[in-house]
DNA sequence: CTCCTGTCCTGCCGGC
DNA sequence: TGCCGGCAGGACAGGA
Protein backbone atom coordinates (compact mmCIF):
# COMPACT_ATOMS: atom_id res chain seq x y z
CA UNK A 1 0.00 0.00 0.00
CA UNK A 2 2.02 2.77 1.00
CA UNK A 3 4.08 4.96 -0.65
CA UNK A 4 6.01 8.07 0.62
CA UNK A 5 2.76 10.38 1.13
CA UNK A 6 1.03 7.34 3.22
CA UNK A 7 4.42 6.77 4.96
CA UNK A 8 4.73 10.18 6.04
CA UNK A 9 1.40 10.81 7.33
CA UNK A 10 1.40 7.63 9.16
CA UNK A 11 5.18 8.50 10.48
CA UNK A 12 3.10 12.22 11.67
CA UNK A 13 0.55 10.61 13.54
CA UNK A 14 2.67 8.64 15.44
CA UNK A 15 5.45 11.22 16.23
CA UNK A 16 3.04 12.54 19.07
CA UNK A 17 2.35 9.19 21.16
CA UNK A 18 5.68 7.62 20.39
CA UNK A 19 8.29 11.02 20.79
CA UNK A 20 9.77 11.63 24.17
CA UNK A 21 7.81 8.10 25.66
CA UNK A 22 9.05 5.37 26.79
CA UNK A 23 7.66 1.63 25.71
CA UNK A 24 6.51 0.07 29.00
CA UNK A 25 5.89 -3.27 27.38
CA UNK A 26 6.16 -5.21 24.04
CA UNK A 27 3.77 -7.52 23.00
CA UNK A 28 5.10 -9.29 20.12
CA UNK A 29 2.21 -11.80 18.42
CA UNK A 30 4.40 -13.69 16.04
CA UNK A 31 7.89 -14.32 15.31
CA UNK A 32 8.09 -12.53 11.92
CA UNK A 33 6.66 -10.09 9.04
CA UNK A 34 8.41 -10.59 5.77
CA UNK A 35 11.55 -11.29 7.94
CA UNK A 36 12.35 -12.14 11.19
CA UNK A 37 11.44 -9.70 14.10
CA UNK A 38 14.54 -8.51 15.92
CA UNK A 39 16.74 -11.10 18.09
CA UNK A 40 15.59 -10.26 21.70
CA UNK A 41 13.00 -7.24 20.19
CA UNK A 42 11.19 -6.74 23.46
CA UNK A 43 14.05 -6.65 25.78
CA UNK A 44 15.45 -4.04 23.37
CA UNK A 45 12.80 -1.79 23.73
CA UNK A 46 10.93 -2.12 27.04
CA UNK A 47 12.00 0.73 29.15
CA UNK A 48 13.41 2.56 26.34
CA UNK A 49 12.00 5.96 25.30
CA UNK A 50 11.34 7.19 21.87
CA UNK A 51 14.33 10.22 20.77
CA UNK A 52 12.73 10.80 17.07
CA UNK A 53 10.89 9.94 13.85
CA UNK A 54 11.69 10.59 10.74
CA UNK A 55 10.97 9.00 6.92
CA UNK A 56 13.04 8.05 4.51
CA UNK A 57 11.85 6.58 1.49
CA UNK A 58 8.72 4.26 2.50
CA UNK A 59 10.95 3.45 6.20
CA UNK A 60 9.91 4.91 9.31
CA UNK A 61 13.20 5.58 11.51
CA UNK A 62 12.77 5.73 15.11
CA UNK A 63 15.44 6.86 16.91
CA UNK A 64 15.51 4.86 20.14
CA UNK A 65 17.53 5.83 23.70
CA UNK A 66 20.46 4.05 23.65
CA UNK A 67 21.91 4.38 19.96
CA UNK A 68 19.43 2.02 18.37
CA UNK A 69 17.08 2.54 15.68
CA UNK A 70 13.79 0.61 15.19
CA UNK A 71 13.39 1.08 11.35
CA UNK A 72 9.51 0.09 10.31
CA UNK A 73 8.65 -0.68 6.44
CA UNK A 74 4.66 -1.21 6.32
CA UNK A 75 4.94 -3.27 3.33
CA UNK A 76 1.80 -3.31 0.62
CA UNK A 77 -0.62 -3.74 4.39
CA UNK A 78 1.07 -2.29 6.82
CA UNK A 79 -1.04 -0.17 9.28
CA UNK A 80 -0.22 1.39 12.88
CA UNK A 81 -3.23 2.41 15.21
CA UNK A 82 -3.30 4.62 18.35
CA UNK A 83 -5.53 3.50 20.79
CA UNK A 84 -5.09 7.24 23.11
CA UNK A 85 -5.21 6.30 27.07
CA UNK A 86 -8.29 5.18 28.90
CA UNK A 87 -9.69 3.17 25.73
CA UNK A 88 -10.54 -0.56 26.07
CA UNK A 89 -7.63 -2.32 24.28
CA UNK A 90 -9.04 -4.88 21.84
CA UNK A 91 -7.04 -6.26 19.47
CA UNK A 92 -7.88 -8.26 16.36
CA UNK A 93 -6.36 -10.66 13.33
CA UNK A 94 -3.41 -9.56 12.13
CA UNK A 95 -2.68 -7.35 14.73
CA UNK A 96 1.01 -8.57 15.10
CA UNK A 97 2.74 -6.11 17.43
CA UNK A 98 1.63 -3.89 20.47
CA UNK A 99 3.26 -1.34 22.10
CA UNK A 100 2.13 0.00 25.43
CA UNK A 101 3.10 3.75 26.50
CA UNK A 102 4.07 5.03 29.16
CA UNK A 103 1.95 7.93 28.65
CA UNK A 104 -1.28 5.35 28.45
CA UNK A 105 -1.66 5.14 24.95
CA UNK A 106 -1.89 1.90 22.91
CA UNK A 107 0.05 1.24 19.36
CA UNK A 108 -0.91 -1.79 17.39
CA UNK A 109 0.63 -2.90 13.98
CA UNK A 110 -1.57 -4.61 11.65
CA UNK A 111 -0.26 -6.40 8.37
CA UNK A 112 -2.88 -9.16 7.09
CA UNK A 113 -0.23 -9.84 4.39
CA UNK A 114 3.27 -9.63 5.99
CA UNK A 115 5.15 -8.14 3.80
CA UNK A 116 6.15 -5.33 6.52
CA UNK A 117 9.52 -5.51 7.84
CA UNK A 118 10.90 -4.52 11.13
CA UNK A 119 14.51 -4.11 11.84
CA UNK A 120 17.06 -2.21 14.19
CA UNK A 121 20.38 -0.75 13.43
CA UNK A 122 22.95 1.84 15.19
CA UNK A 123 21.23 5.21 15.02
CA UNK A 124 24.53 6.77 13.96
CA UNK A 125 25.44 4.54 10.93
CA UNK A 126 21.78 4.36 9.62
CA UNK A 127 22.97 5.74 6.58
CA UNK A 128 24.80 2.49 6.01
CA UNK A 129 22.18 0.11 6.01
CA UNK A 130 21.83 -1.49 3.08
CA UNK A 131 17.79 -0.28 2.38
CA UNK A 132 19.03 3.19 2.25
CA UNK A 133 22.82 3.24 1.28
CA UNK A 134 21.59 2.80 -2.40
CA UNK A 135 18.61 5.02 -2.06
CA UNK A 136 17.67 7.14 -4.46
CA UNK A 137 17.28 11.30 -3.54
CA UNK A 138 14.46 12.50 -1.54
CA UNK A 139 11.50 13.87 -4.30
CA UNK A 140 10.92 16.59 -1.14
CA UNK A 141 13.98 17.29 -0.14
CA UNK A 142 15.81 20.25 -0.23
CA UNK A 143 17.26 21.10 -4.15
CA UNK A 144 15.58 18.29 -5.62
CA UNK A 145 15.30 19.86 -9.35
CA UNK A 146 14.82 18.13 -12.82
CA UNK A 147 18.36 18.33 -13.26
CA UNK A 148 19.11 15.57 -10.53
CA UNK A 149 16.06 13.95 -11.63
CA UNK A 150 17.38 13.56 -15.57
CA UNK A 151 21.00 12.65 -14.21
CA UNK A 152 19.47 9.73 -12.16
CA UNK A 153 17.48 8.66 -15.08
CA UNK A 154 19.68 8.97 -18.14
CA UNK A 155 21.61 5.82 -17.56
CA UNK A 156 18.82 3.35 -17.89
CA UNK A 157 17.24 1.68 -20.70
CA UNK A 158 14.28 0.76 -20.14
CA UNK A 159 10.84 2.81 -19.28
CA UNK A 160 10.51 5.68 -17.26
CA UNK A 161 7.66 4.74 -15.23
CA UNK A 162 9.81 1.21 -14.11
CA UNK A 163 13.02 3.79 -13.34
CA UNK A 164 10.40 5.86 -11.42
CA UNK A 165 9.81 2.47 -8.99
CA UNK A 166 12.99 1.60 -8.32
CA UNK A 167 14.48 3.63 -4.46
CA UNK A 168 17.53 3.60 -5.79
CA UNK A 169 16.59 6.08 -8.61
CA UNK A 170 14.38 8.32 -6.28
CA UNK A 171 13.08 7.33 -3.01
CA UNK A 172 9.54 7.01 -1.88
CA UNK A 173 7.32 6.40 -5.50
CA UNK A 174 5.04 3.83 -5.62
CA UNK A 175 2.37 2.65 -8.35
CA UNK A 176 0.40 5.17 -7.79
CA UNK A 177 2.45 8.43 -7.84
CA UNK A 178 4.53 7.53 -10.67
CA UNK A 179 1.48 7.32 -12.98
CA UNK A 180 0.13 10.28 -11.70
CA UNK A 181 3.23 12.12 -11.60
CA UNK A 182 3.67 11.49 -15.13
CA UNK A 183 0.25 12.13 -16.17
CA UNK A 184 0.65 15.81 -14.58
CA UNK A 185 3.79 15.99 -16.25
CA UNK A 186 2.34 14.88 -19.55
CA UNK A 187 4.87 11.93 -20.25
CA UNK A 188 4.56 8.60 -21.46
CA UNK A 189 5.01 6.18 -19.18
CA UNK A 190 7.13 3.84 -21.87
CA UNK A 191 9.30 6.56 -22.72
CA UNK A 192 12.44 5.58 -22.83
CA UNK A 193 14.05 7.19 -19.22
CA UNK A 194 17.38 8.23 -20.99
CA UNK A 195 15.32 10.52 -22.83
CA UNK A 196 13.98 12.31 -19.70
CA UNK A 197 16.22 15.85 -19.63
CA UNK A 198 16.00 19.58 -19.76
CA UNK A 199 12.42 21.07 -19.56
CA UNK A 200 10.87 17.25 -19.36
CA UNK A 201 13.10 16.45 -16.45
CA UNK A 202 12.23 19.76 -14.75
CA UNK A 203 8.25 19.04 -15.52
CA UNK A 204 8.62 15.57 -13.90
CA UNK A 205 10.87 16.99 -10.57
CA UNK A 206 7.82 19.33 -10.17
CA UNK A 207 5.28 16.77 -11.05
CA UNK A 208 6.37 14.76 -8.26
CA UNK A 209 6.96 16.89 -5.50
CA UNK A 210 3.27 18.89 -6.45
CA UNK A 211 2.24 15.14 -6.35
CA UNK A 212 3.32 13.87 -3.34
CA UNK A 213 2.80 16.84 -1.33
CA UNK A 214 -0.68 17.31 -1.92
CA UNK A 215 -1.05 14.00 -1.34
CA UNK A 216 0.53 14.21 2.20
CA UNK A 217 -1.82 17.27 2.72
CA UNK A 218 -4.89 14.90 2.20
CA UNK A 219 -3.86 12.55 4.49
CA UNK A 220 -2.81 9.84 1.64
CA UNK A 221 -4.79 7.48 -0.49
CA UNK A 222 -6.71 5.14 1.04
CA UNK A 223 -7.79 2.54 -1.71
CA UNK A 224 -8.20 -0.75 0.97
CA UNK A 225 -5.48 -0.59 3.73
CA UNK A 226 -4.60 2.46 4.20
CA UNK A 227 -5.64 4.47 7.28
CA UNK A 228 -3.97 7.43 9.31
CA UNK A 229 -3.15 6.37 12.62
CA UNK A 230 -7.09 7.39 14.68
CA UNK A 231 -8.64 4.81 11.85
CA UNK A 232 -9.41 7.61 9.72
CA UNK A 233 -9.51 7.43 5.97
CA UNK A 234 -7.04 9.61 3.65
CA UNK A 235 -8.55 10.91 0.68
CA UNK A 236 -6.31 11.52 -2.03
CA UNK A 237 -7.96 8.34 -3.95
CA UNK A 238 -10.48 11.48 -5.19
CA UNK A 239 -7.92 13.29 -6.77
CA UNK A 240 -6.33 10.36 -9.39
CA UNK A 241 -6.59 11.39 -12.66
CA UNK A 242 -5.12 8.33 -14.06
CA UNK A 243 -4.83 5.88 -11.27
CA UNK A 244 -7.51 2.76 -11.38
CA UNK A 245 -9.18 4.70 -14.09
CA UNK A 246 -9.05 2.53 -16.75
CA UNK A 247 -11.99 3.24 -19.75
CA UNK A 248 -12.74 6.73 -17.46
CA UNK A 249 -12.15 9.83 -19.95
CA UNK A 250 -9.95 12.02 -19.68
CA UNK A 251 -10.85 15.25 -18.07
CA UNK A 252 -8.16 17.23 -20.40
CA UNK A 253 -8.10 15.66 -23.67
CA UNK A 254 -11.49 13.61 -23.78
CA UNK A 255 -9.62 10.49 -24.59
CA UNK A 256 -9.71 6.86 -22.88
CA UNK A 257 -7.12 6.55 -20.30
CA UNK A 258 -5.57 2.86 -21.10
CA UNK A 259 -3.97 0.45 -18.57
CA UNK A 260 -1.16 -1.49 -19.26
CA UNK A 261 1.77 -3.96 -17.37
CA UNK A 262 5.19 -3.01 -16.95
CA UNK A 263 7.78 -4.92 -14.98
CA UNK A 264 4.49 -7.01 -13.57
CA UNK A 265 2.85 -3.50 -12.41
CA UNK A 266 -0.31 -2.11 -13.54
CA UNK A 267 -0.21 1.63 -15.61
CA UNK A 268 -2.59 3.73 -16.25
CA UNK A 269 -2.05 6.70 -18.56
CA UNK A 270 -3.61 9.09 -20.88
CA UNK A 271 -1.83 8.28 -24.43
CA UNK A 272 -3.11 11.71 -26.15
CA UNK A 273 -1.78 14.21 -23.10
CA UNK A 274 1.36 11.60 -22.15
CA UNK A 275 3.85 11.41 -25.12
C1' DC B 1 25.52 -3.89 -14.08
C1' DT B 2 20.49 -3.80 -15.57
C1' DC B 3 16.17 -5.62 -16.51
C1' DC B 4 12.35 -8.87 -16.09
C1' DT B 5 9.77 -12.67 -13.73
C1' DG B 6 8.26 -15.04 -9.96
C1' DT B 7 7.46 -15.17 -5.07
C1' DC B 8 6.14 -13.97 -0.49
C1' DC B 9 0.79 -13.53 1.93
C1' DT B 10 -4.06 -12.46 2.61
C1' DG B 11 -8.25 -10.27 1.12
C1' DC B 12 -11.39 -8.49 -2.11
C1' DC B 13 -13.87 -8.09 -6.32
C1' DG B 14 -15.95 -9.46 -10.56
C1' DG B 15 -17.47 -13.11 -13.51
C1' DC B 16 -19.64 -17.36 -14.18
C1' DT C 1 -25.45 -17.50 -3.40
C1' DG C 2 -20.81 -19.65 -3.96
C1' DC C 3 -16.55 -20.61 -5.96
C1' DC C 4 -12.42 -19.32 -8.50
C1' DG C 5 -9.15 -16.59 -10.87
C1' DG C 6 -6.97 -12.32 -10.98
C1' DC C 7 -5.28 -8.47 -8.86
C1' DA C 8 -3.48 -5.33 -5.04
C1' DG C 9 0.00 0.53 -2.61
C1' DG C 10 6.49 -3.43 -2.28
C1' DA C 11 10.83 -5.57 -2.26
C1' DC C 12 13.95 -9.06 -3.26
C1' DA C 13 16.14 -13.35 -5.30
C1' DG C 14 17.39 -15.45 -9.34
C1' DG C 15 18.14 -15.88 -14.19
C1' DA C 16 18.87 -13.89 -18.86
Amino acid sequence: MPELPEVETVMRGLAPVLNGYKITRLDQRRPDLRIPFPHDFAARLEGKCFLGLRRRGKYILAAIEGGDSLVVHLGMSGSFKILPSGDPVQTGPHDHLILMMENGATVIYNDPRRFGMMFMVATESEENHPAFAAMGPEPLGNGFNGEILACRLKNRSGPVKTALLNQSVIAGIGNIYACEALYMAGISPVRKSSTIAGARAEALAAALKKVLSDAIDSGGSSLRDHKLVNGALGYFQHHFRVYNREGEICPETGDTIKRIVQAGRSTFYCPRKQR
